[in-house]
DNA sequence: CTCCCGTCAG
DNA sequence: CTGACTGGAG
């Protein structure tokens, strides 16, 4: 072990250096006032539209989500009108973003909002969870950007940076979640968080690319771990 | 062709 | 914890 290498069995204290997280901090929020991406559903805060919208984001790119995401809000603008719709027609709308089960998933959650949440889309994190197709993710990300709820999100965006901003390094992702989701939550601002869950998915997608990232035009790269 | 990390089943 | 699920992108 390295002294640039963080040691992943420390659960207990900070496991990044603070000046380095502020610094990190800085950098993004600059890049994010000249780059943040516009999509549909970042113009509201319609929990109905933001919920419909993390649902079909999951694991799939934005830019392919988006023209779907528009077709299937004009055909179901509430989730009154969603609710009413029948499995075939959610899937058949849903299916050039692969990930089929996903129709289902959202058919079924939708009868329980209906049934248990009377038709509102469920303001916590706990209760999102309990939903079919919910995980850790897609409930943060409802909660930050729907709710203003301070949650941070872990991604594969997220994480992609992180690790190599940071030095986290070892074995798979996976073993690494738990440290990465306490990462992702030291790492993110008091304010505004919804922006900032925001600031580093962008930046995933433009800069930190899993592949070819752009290291060249990136404003992190004089204090980052990440070697080519 | 390989890669893609969200969620859930096994 | 591992891997299936799907179709699109590179």
């Amino acid at each position: 072990m390295t002294g640039t290498v963080i040691d992943f069995q420390d659960k207990t204290t900070q496991i990044l250096v603070p000046a380095k997280v502020k610094w990190f901090r800085h950098k993004l929020a600059t890049w994010a006032t000249e780059n943040l991406r516009e999509f549909p559903w970042r113009c509201t805060t319609e929990p109905y539209k933001i919920f419909i919208a993390e649902f079909l984001l999951q694991k799939t790119g934005a830019v392919t989500v988006e023209p779907i995401y528009n077709s299937f809000l004009s055909k179901y603008p509430t989730l009154h009108d969603l609710a009413a719709a029948s499995l075939p027609e959610i899937s058949l709308l849903l299916k050039p973003l692969g990930l089929h089960f996903r129709a289902e998933r959202l058919h079924q959650a939708v009868q329980i909002i209906l049934k248990d949440y009377a038709g509102k889309i469920p303001t916590s994190e706990a209760q999102l969870l309990t939903l079919p197709g919910v995980g850790k993710y897609t409930a943060r990300a409802i909660c930050s950007q729907a709710y203003f709820q301070p949650l941070a999100v872990l991604d594969t965006n997220v994480a992609r940076i992180f690790e190599r901003f940071f030095g986290l390094q070892g074995d798979r992702v996976k073993s690494r979640c738990k440290l990465l989701w306490k990462a992702a939550e030291q790492v993110a601002p008091k304010a505004e968080v919804g922006r900032w869950n925001l600031t580093l998915l962008d930046f995933g997608a433009a800069i930190c690319t899993a592949r070819n990232p752009s290291c060249a035009n990136c404003p992190l790269a004089k204090e980052c771990n990440f070697v080519t």
